[in-house]
DNA sequence: TATTAAACGCAACAATGTTGCAAATATATA
DNA sequence: TATATATTTGCAACATTGTTGCGTTTAATA
């Protein structure tokens, strides 16, 4: 299994869904950026460019219990490497469903010695200061 | 909104979930349950029987990052009450796929004080002592 | 054993995600 | 600036996953 090289390039649905993301400061759904670019932009158009803003590393993936993937921003991510390296928490409203990156950092979780941990990811959920 | 009471019963189907998940130590998906039983219990009384399973509080649902759920059995939380409190922290292997509960208990996170925390999930991913 | 409500299978539907391909576009370089 | 090349795009078709309605079957209880 080769890595395809790929020169990643600028386009307007990459841009677009970027300054989205900037703008309202939540992790956004694929659903969440179709409904909003409606007939503009394609929704297989959406898919690949998240898929390849996520490979950038421009981008991250949170799971959530619906079964399904949000996208963030990567803030603190090494875009060198494209390796990401989320050491902060997302905390998930469940009144406003918004979701956002906390800044605080992972705590030591004192894990087992022979697992090789590669991510961790921490996903509170409850009620944000807005909706209380 | 008011709260349907159903009065829980046995069937067939949740008890075969339960004791597959038993005999596998991992959590599984709905996919997993339904390639396993194959003809002999329908997809759709998979999907409601593994509802009711997560609404009876002996099954938790836990979010990967390819946009799935997985289920897992619970020990330790409250039967009685229905609330799950899972302190505790999962670890799905990048190479079996296989997702367990670790016995490791959530550290304190340290979360803002403006917040109200509802539920905690940790999700730790890489290789697992066997795979290595 | 009869009654009642939960669980079931089936069919149809809805939502979500993927693949192939031809046309359009961004970038490197001639 | 013009040309070559590979990425990105839209469209159509398909595949997978999840939901709803309904008549039948089954478990619990009187």
């Amino acid at each position: 299994m080769e890595k395809k090289i790929k020169r990643e390039r600028n386009s307007s649905t990459k841009t677009e869904i970027i300054s989205l993301l900037n703008e309202k400061k939540t992790a956004l759904t694929h659903k969440d950026f179709q409904d909003y670019f409606e007939k503009s932009i394609d929704r297989v158009t959406i898919y690949r460019a998240l898929d390849r803003l996520v490979e950038e590393g421009k981008l991250h993936r949170i799971a959530n219990l619906e079964g399904g993937i949000q996208y963030a921003l990567c803030n603190t991510c090494s875009n060198e490497t494209h390796i990401h390296n989320h050491d902060h928490i997302h905390f998930s409203c469940r009144i406003c469903k918004k979701t956002i990156c906390l800044e605080n950092n992972i705590p030591n979780l004192n894990l087992p010695k022979d697992y090789i941990i590669e991510e961790k990811q921490i996903l509170i959920s409850g009620i944000c200061s807005n909706c209380k």
